[in-house]
DNA sequence: GCCGTTTTCGGCCCGACTGTTTTCAGTCG
């Protein structure tokens, strides 16, 4: 039988708390809803989890206990969920169609069915086009304009890659900055907290007068469409399909309520459950002992109240952090703008589109201090990849260009080496060990099942002239899962012949994940934070290769391009 | 249904906005 995907498995298990929510299950919705949302972020498979350690591994996932877990199993192992089914019989609507419909809700859809026949997209639609629901009770002329409304937006509930939405959640900050009378304006919420994709973006601000930053807020070209206008809280979706929230506070909350909008949900719960065992309150408005104000201006007071360091944003996930401050033990991490140099860079001697000088002094000017250039090599024909003849023709033109530049920048001599399907690589040792950095990676044989994946990059990575394992999973978001890899062997294995891992910055490959990369931290593996520039615009990536980083806890100590070049190189070549 | 730095039973975050309603339920984050 063909394993069900943990998004299967999430999927099924939210449709299980949206039927209970409908039948008005109290707290039941919220257990499945969360368990639904931690394993789609989990890396792991749980069909591999439940395969290794049975019904008891699947209980060691936050939020499972042994009803969810039997749920699950009885999904892996016939297809179906007895629960589900009992429910769907209740309400047969097709939940997955409305799930981008804004304001309708499990209670909505429920009485949409039992009064209107409404059971997917298409009865929506005709329901609406009837103007049935207006006449609904509790119903009117505007929620069905807006049912309409969103039923024009198909695109449902994508996730927006970071790096890409970042630039129009910073336009619109810039936009609302410019609102006489707007004291702070600043992005919260996902982004804020870097996280590799976001579902909407959340803006803070503090203003004198509120309704005008909100009216500017609302009438921004970029806005496709109104979801509400109040005075303190509204909401819009961009052209691009980006919903933004913005909310307005007093000054005296500004801390609390970045805090709150800032997140993750999680951790909020969790600082706020903390706040709840001492008698105290923690909403948006700030921290309170009875009508006393504790904190609340800033986040460094609010978490000072709490005998707790300053978290940085990009760890609030509730996986250990407030612990950590508690015990006065966060890692220092490194900071934007601390790399040193960029360890992987393509020019127009494969698919970059620009010469070595141009991208040199790009990155001289991203503030870098050195730069490898690592073409594609022969194997990934189509990028023209470098064979043994033309990577020494590469080498004389380095030469060229770095006595050209002078001390403007220093140019290091690399490859991007293909790993070929058994785990050799695509130019000799004689090429490789004249490079300064060797960096190897997967363009090839995605799909090759987990143990020979896993054999084939350690094998890889074995090879003595191998300094960087680039791009470990390959994976593109939203385009290509990774590859299937035991990232806890390549770990292994990376620590024992010292290769460096690579936190790829392009936006859409992020790659290591968060969680590997503390791993990694955790067990001494270093890495690097490259920006696989293919242009000389790429070099702003590195940002979020660093954001990354961040949220895997990483400091400078773990980043061997946040050293300096001399360093760099030598623990590559002893290591 | 889950969970435990008061708890193995009794809690489970909390407030804003909307639409349609004379006081609130539903939705969202």
């Amino acid at each position: 039988m063909h394993d069900a995907s943990n998004q299967d498995i999430a999927e099924i298990l939210r449709e299980i708390a949206t039927y209970l929510e409908m039948q008005d299950v109290p707290f039941k919705p919220r257990a499945f809803e969360k368990v639904a949302q931690t394993i789609e972020g989990l890396e792991e498979e749980v069909s591999a989890l439940y395969k290794k350690g049975g019904l008891k591994a699947l209980e060691e996932i936050p939020g499972v206990g042994k009803g969810i877990a039997e749920r699950i199993e009885e999904f892996l192992k016939t297809g179906r969920i007895k629960d589900h089914e009992t429910l769907k019989r209740q309400v047969p609507v097709k939940l997955a169609d409305f799930a981008g419909i804004e304001g309708v809700g499990p209670k909505t859809i429920k009485r949409l069915y039992k009064e209107l026949g409404v059971k997917d997209r298409a009865t929506l639609e005709r329901a609406v086009k009837a103007g049935h629901i207006a006449k609904l009770a509790g119903f009117g002329k505007k929620s069905e304009e807006k049912i309409a409304k969103s039923l024009t937006f198909a695109n449902g509930n994508r996730r927006f890659i970071l790096g890409y939405a970042m630039p129009q959640i910073r336009r619109v900050q810039a936009r609302l900055e410019e609102v006489p009378g707007a004291e702070k304006v600043v992005i919260a919420g996902s982004a804020r907290r870097k996280k590799e994709t976001i579902g909407d973006a959340d803006i803070l601000a503090v203003a004198k007068n509120s309704k005008a930053i909100m009216e500017k807020f609302v009438s921004m070209p970029e806005v496709a469409a109104v979801i509400a206008h109040g005075d303190t809280k509204s909401s819009v979706k961009l052209r691009s399909g980006l919903n933004v929230d913005l909310r307005v506070v007093p000054a005296e909350s500004y801390g609390a309520a970045l805090n709150y909008f800032t997140g993750s949900k999680d951790h909020n719960v969790a600082l706020r459950k903390i706040s709840v065992a001492k008698g105290w309150k923690l909403n948006e408005y700030g921290l309170f002992r009875g009508a006393k104000r504790l904190a609340g201006k800033n986040e460094e007071e609010l978490y000072k109240a709490f005998g707790m360091d300053y978290i940085e944003p990009e760890l609030r996930e509730n996986t250990g952090e407030l612990e950590a401050a508690r015990k006065h033990a966060l890692p220092k991490l490194i900071e934007y703008g601390a790399l040193m140099g960029d360890l992987q860079t393509q020019t127009d001697w494969t698919d970059g589109t620009e010469p070595i000088e141009a991208m040199a002094l790009a990155a001289a000017k991203a503030g870098l201090e050195y730069i490898v250039i690592t073409d594609h090599t022969k194997r990934l024909a189509m990028t023209h990849g470098l064979d043994e003849k033309r990577i020494v023709l590469q080498w004389k033109e380095i030469d060229r260009v770095q006595k050209k530049l002078g001390n403007k920048i220093k140019i290091l001599k690399g490859s991007e080496c293909d790993i070929l399907k058994d785990g050799t690589l695509d130019l000799p040792d004689s090429i490789l060990s004249k490079l300064d950095v060797v960096g190897v990676s997967v363009h090839s044989h995605f799909n090759l099942p987990r143990a020979e994946q896993t054999a084939r990059v350690i094998r890889a990575i074995s090879n003595p002239h191998a300094d960087i394992l680039f791009h470990p999973t390959s994976r593109i978001i939203n385009r290509r899962e990774p590859i299937d890899l035991d990232m806890d062997e390549v770990i292994t294995m990376a620590k024992k012949t010292g290769t460096v891992l690579e936190i790829n910055s392009f936006p859409e490959r992020s790659d290591l994940k968060d969680e590997y990369i503390r791993k990694c931290v955790d067990r001494g593996v270093k890495l690097s934070i490259d920006s696989d520039a293919h242009s000389s615009a790429h070099f702003a990536n590195l940002e979020y290769g660093i954001a990354q980083a961040r949220r895997g806890w990483a400091g400078k100590k773990d980043i061997v391009n946040a050293w300096p070049v001399e360093k760099m190189t030598k623990f590559l070549k002893n290591n």
